[in-house]
DNA sequence: AATAATACGTCAGCTTTGTTGACATTCCAA
DNA sequence: TTGGAATGTCAACAAAGCTGACGTATTATT
């Protein structure tokens, strides 16, 4: 287990069913306003969260393959290729063949692509600047680390490596 | 602004946009974690998360109205009656007429309700233990920080509604 | 007493975003 | 040269949201 024992009384309240639920709960709640104002944004235009997602990734990779993308976002081909076929004839999104290897298509924003990026990520950034600066830097790594902990194996592995690219 | 000026070197490092973008991403796959559990056990019925989150504010406020739910949910009173339907002829759920007001259908879960959000929770609560476990208290109080600045004050206002209530 | 407003249910139709399954093409590598 | 990987695409479907319209109790207001 871990330190356990002697510290039984109320070193570990913030582990009952109450508090977990709180923070579930939380969780829940805060999630509408982390995906709130993109989606404002994004209700006006023929797009959709789906969309937001695979500009972000693409913006923060570029030239990631369809496979890459896929694995990060979890998503089936099918599912993904509806969206990036959306993009690519709106002129948001650039395809490359490969070099090394002509089967894979990298993936670019075009100039429309990055600015309807940034303008979803600012409205997203905003909101998070609030409540990180609210909160404080303490707060703020807390809060990182209890969402790291709470990811799938898979998905810590996903995020850590795109954190190695410019982390 | 706040503060600012003098303490414009290491102090605000937090907040750059390259921290409120990890923060973004840690948000985006922490989310997944959290609801991979319930979902899991859910695909193997014919329910999906939107009957696990009316399992859980029913369990956590018996008795509630199918209005007050419609504003914790966030959804159409449409797309709840969906799923309140199927729950209540599966026998999971229990509705009834109010006292006071006949007009309002009070919510409970039956006995069998309460076994499946249990599963659920259970499920989505050993997760979010471990997470809180392997980060700490102190983390914890981090991450319940932040997240409560990121709630849309609308949300935040149910929010605190609830914790009211038991907490 | 009449009228308005509220709470709830329901029908119909639409959208977004996910899913399977099947199949073709292109290309790398053994 | 052949098998398998990467990609794209078609079709059909499901979950879960939405709008709009309408009906029925019940309560509140005038």
């Amino acid at each position: 287990m871990e330190a356990g024992g002697r510290e039984s009384g109320n070193a570990l309240l913030f582990l009952t069913d109450e508090q977990l639920r709180k923070g579930i709960e939380a969780m829940f709640f805060a999630y509408r306003g982390f995906t709130a104002d993109p989606d404002r944004i994004l209700a006006d235009m023929a797009y959709g969260r789906a969309h937001h997602r695979a500009l972000h990734f693409i913006h923060r990779s570029p030239g990631t393959t369809v496979n890459n993308l896929l694995a990060i976002l979890g998503v089936t081909k099918q599912s993904l290729n509806r969206v990036l076929r959306a993009l690519v004839e709106d002129g948001l999104v650039r395809n490359e063949v490969g070099k090394r290897d002509k089967r894979e298509r990298h993936l670019f924003l075009t100039g429309t692509g990055e600015d309807l990026e940034r303008q979803l990520s600012d409205a997203q950034r905003d909101r998070m600047r609030t409540a990180y600066r609210a909160a404080g830097p303490e707060a703020v790594a807390g809060f990182r680390q209890v969402l790291e902990a709470m990811m799938d194996n898979e998905m810590r592995k996903r995020y850590d490596a795109l954190i190695e690219l410019k982390g």
